[in-house]
RNA sequence: GGUCCCAUCGUCUAGAGGCCUAGGACAGUAGGUUUUCAGCCUAUUAACCGGGGUUCGAAUCCCCGUGGGAUCACCA
């Protein structure tokens, strides 16, 4: 049974897109297997927790499709599934690498460890711990006793250590460069390193499937999991999704929560076929996908190594994509509740096979067809000066029995004649003088959607003095 | 700075020693369709970081350099 995980920290304020690209590899391992994606909430920092933020993290990761088979929320046999939940199980192991010397007592104060950092960095040297509680264990153990605040710390032993990455192969690392982690904290909380070790035993995970920025402390994990004498799970270290310049992905450049592109219009389903081409290809060399096509064919083994860059522009045109596939009443309903349901949505129907080829996410709606809810109250060219060409095009207008898009052209096409005007600028000023703007959905068949009485009525409101 | 990771068009990538005159997609450019903008169609610009090896042959393997990134907390 292959068993995955995410272990977000809620220490934002919603679910970081580089950690839905993890989520989504560690979803597809899991679903391709018939296995169980665990979403475990790692709040073991008080002082970092966002309020609010767990929940709306979970709640985005359902919305766009990534359900956890065990979670918080839904629950499973390994629960509680919140790390702030099991302080007594990190104690409980802690204590037992103190019992058996591979871990111990240190009750050093920050104001010690920072004066001794400072010291080794000015002398040049790696800024490690000096052990000075593990050479006076005995007293620090009576202090301890009388319940003075203490952190149990790793004693790293001396070797070197080798695992396998699945995505980045044999990886060595000396311990030396390593120090002796703390791995309780003095208020009772574990840190990352003893959390994850002991709940991914405890969990079952069978692959762990997380950022590359864990890569240098995966060592520690390695040495933990042996001192427990548990077997490691399998390991693979994916890229993180970076910037333009190649930093790390950070909200300074880009929107990183992804709440905030569900906002902007992008469909779950795109933002999941997007990132799920940061660091893999189709196999066809296909841009669109479906998940469960992704699912089928995803291997960790095809996993890139490279770090890749986020790119918006091309989202967007997949998002795009997505739009065009759409059938228009599904695409009118998702709209009219993008919109709030603010705008009728009998209205949006008529519109949708007008703008369907030309707008990329759902917030580009209304820039593009506000003028069917509401006159325009700006006109983007100066209209005052063709005031009888639009009291004859009015006229024209009251003339067409049948209004539909076709008639409506046939007339217009004379009325363009009588004006002397090229057409391009007779159409213009019309467009300007119906949508208030240069840039609109095609005219003909906006005005059929708006009907003869508005049209007609926009026409002589520009007529008026 | 130490350690680790990485390196193909501007971007995402294909490429597992000869199929490479390096392919596709986004973006760009040019043209076509046209009543604006899109869309669609056609064409096109553009890359193997550098240097040494190994080999008959290297984008692909090895080494060195360079560049980028990550990480070195009682943060995850």
């Amino acid at each position: 049974m292959i068993r995955t995980r995410i272990a977000p920290s809620p220490t934002g304020k919603d679910v970081h897109v580089g950690s839905v690209a993890t989520a989504l590899m560690n979803f597809a391992w899991a679903k391709k297997h018939r296995g169980k994606f665990v979403v475990r909430i790692e709040d073991t920092d008080q002082t970092r927790v966002v309020v609010g933020g767990e929940q709306k993290m979970l709640e985005t990761l359902e919305s766009i499709g990534l359900m956890a088979d065990e979670s918080p929320i839904v629950g499973g046999p390994f629960a509680p599934y919140r790390q702030s939940e099991r302080l007594d199980i990190y104690k409980r192991y802690a204590q037992e690498l103190v019992a058996n010397n591979k871990a111990y007592y240190c009750v050093c104060t920050p104001e010690r460890l920072d004066s001794m950092r400072k010291k080794q960095q000015a002398e040049k040297q790696m800024p490690k711990y000096d052990r000075h509680c593990l050479t006076h264990q005995a007293e620090v153990l009576e202090k301890v006793k009388k319940g003075e605040k203490h952190v149990i710390r790793l004693l790293m032993p001396e070797k070197t250590i080798s695992f396998h990455d699945i995505i980045r192969g044999d990886i060595t690392i000396d311990t030396n460069n390593l120090d002796d982690q703390v791995l309780l904290k003095s208020d009772g909380f574990p840190t990352y390193h003893l959390g994850v070790v002991v709940d991914d035993h405890l969990m079952e995970i069978t692959h762990i499937i997380r950022g590359e920025e864990w890569l240098p402390s995966t060592p520690k994990h390695i040495i933990l999991f042996e001192a427990f004498g548990w077997k490691v799970p399998e390991i693979a270290h994916v890229s993180v999704l970076r910037n333009p310049d190649r930093s790390k992905l950070s909200k300074r450049k880009n929107p990183v929560w992804t709440s905030e592109y569900i906002h902007m219009g992008i469909f779950p389903e795109a933002l999941l076929n997007y990132l799920a081409l940061m660091g893999w290809s189709h196999p066809e060399g296909k841009d669109i996908f479906s998940l469960d096509e992704y699912i089928r064919i995803f291997d960790l083994k095809d996993i890139q190594k490279t770090a890749p860059v986020f790119d918006p522009v091309k989202l967007a045109w997949m998002n795009g994509m997505y739009i065009r596939k759409t059938p228009d009443a599904k695409l009118t309903g998702q709209i009219y509740e993008f919109y709030d349901k603010k705008y009728p949505e009998d209205m949006i129907g008529k519109t949708v096979p007008l703008i369907k080829e030309r707008i990329k996410k759902l917030s580009d709606y209304f820039l593009l067809c506000e003028f069917f809810f509401r006159a325009p109250k700006m006109y983007e060219i100066d209209l005052s000066v063709k005031k009888e060409m639009f009291a004859e095009i009015a006229k024209d207008m009251e003339k067409i029995r049948d209004w539909t898009a076709d008639t409506i052209g046939k007339q217009l096409a004379q009325t363009a004649e009588k004006s002397g005007l090229k057409n391009s600028e007779f159409f213009m000023l019309l467009r300007v003088a119906i949508t208030g703007k240069k840039i609109s959905p095609p005219l003909n068949e906006s005005m059929e959607v708006l009907g003869k009485n508005e049209c007609c009525m926009r026409l002589r409101r520009v007529t008026a003095p």
